[in-house]
DNA sequence: ACAAAACCGTACCATCGGTACACGAGGCGG
DNA sequence: CCGCCTCGTGTACCGATGGTACGGTTTTGT
């Protein structure tokens, strides 16, 4: 039991990594098999075919990734009481530990699929169709806190405003892979935390002390 | 010669379809071929390996988007001498042209390759990371005589600010994939309009009749 | 009319995803 | 200690695919 997923977790190891570095579906079983040291029998042991491959290395993906915005924008919520200085101080965060990555971003899963598409299962679209709803879901949380106490000084829907993290997050994937610059990700969450600034501060605060929201994180 | 021109644009449309819809590796010869009414030989005489199509595809997809990028942003240049006003117009007139595809957003064939990486040649990364420099270049080219008659309300990178339209224009292709809206990308892309708008507008103005600018586009 | 360009037909090969099925090591409870 | 279940191994096989090789044929420009 306990060996069972063991196997299956080095499968995904091996799998993700490749995925990742490769495509889908540039990515064979039996490469797979051979750096895991399994044989092909065991492979489909686990998995009954490479959707489920798939499948399984998209949730745990998106696991961990939950995982990561929960320490990061938590943690930022810890330091202030102000929703806009969390979430600006969760984007430098969230920059910083971008630009700390040595080899950069190693892409997103679900960037990769989406490429896909039609190659996959409704299933599989279906988990990346509700990652981008839960991602918009965590943000535009974070922006009605936000909204409460301080008026945008354009007017600007929240779930488009919510999506723009995640859309700079995965364009910026992209563009660093093309460009060569792992900086260029971080650099554009950067650019990104300066709108939201830009968006909130300078216009009028909804609150009576509004001082706070001068300081410069 | 003609001829064979054509057959070869034939074979790069269907492909550049099948390529957009299911990835570059669930694209197979034979069913290019099938579709194109062609043979595998006829086939391998314009292209010597799949390699090859995806140059080419890729080279035909970029100067198809330069043409659309130079028409759009040329017509929004006539129609202002305000370099900020022509940007916004044209951020729109993209916005508008992104909005009125029934289907959304083919996707990019840029990202789609990206994603592959290290199956490609070196010279295919190399067109990517050219493709990228080139978006850098002209939209900076836009922002720096932007910059010569207003000053931004944030300290800002050009570089950065340029390869951010490519970001977000990228990203929203993936994001309106994920969430199955193609509505996603053109408001992303109204989105980054306002961006601008809120960092160049309301700031000083370095020019003495800053009137024109205040007028919503 | 002639040569080059633009294919067609066929045969073949290695790889890959996937199936099927028989068998074996190891732990665990009874 | 027996038998069962998990977790695999080993082998053989299939269809599709990318790619090669090469000879033949049609189409086209000149």
């Amino acid at each position: 039991m306990r060996k069972g997923e063991e196997t299956r977790a080095k499968i995904l190891d091996v799998a993700e990594a490749a995925v990742l570095a490769k495509g889908f579906g540039a990515t064979s079983i039996e490469e797979l098999i051979a750096e895991t040291g399994i044989t092909k029998s065991g492979f489909f042991y686990h998995f009954r075919d490479k959707n489920e491959l798939a499948k399984a290395l998209l949730e745990r993906y998106l696991e961990n990734d939950t995982r990561i915005y929960d320490e990061i924008f938590g943690r930022a919520r810890e330091l202030t009481d102000d929703p806009l200085q969390a979430l600006l101080l969760g984007l430098k965060l969230l920059s910083e530990l971008l630009a700390d990555l040595p080899n950069g971003h190693p892409g997103c899963l679900v960037a990769s699929m989406c490429v896909y598409e039609r190659s996959f299962n409704r299933d599989i679209q279906q988990i990346n169709r509700e990652a981008a709803l839960m991602w918009r879901r965590r943000f535009r949380g974070y922006f009605e806190e936000i909204v409460e106490l301080y008026e945008p000084r354009e007017p600007v829907d929240l779930d488009e405003l919510a999506d723009m993290i995640s859309t700079v997050l995965e364009g910026g994937i992209v563009m660093s892979k093309a460009l060569k610059e792992p900086k260029s990700l971080p650099a554009q969450l950067l650019l990104l935390r300066t709108f939201v600034k830009l968006l909130f501060r300078g216009g009028r605060s909804r609150r009576v002390d509004a001082s706070a929201s001068q300081f410069d994180i």
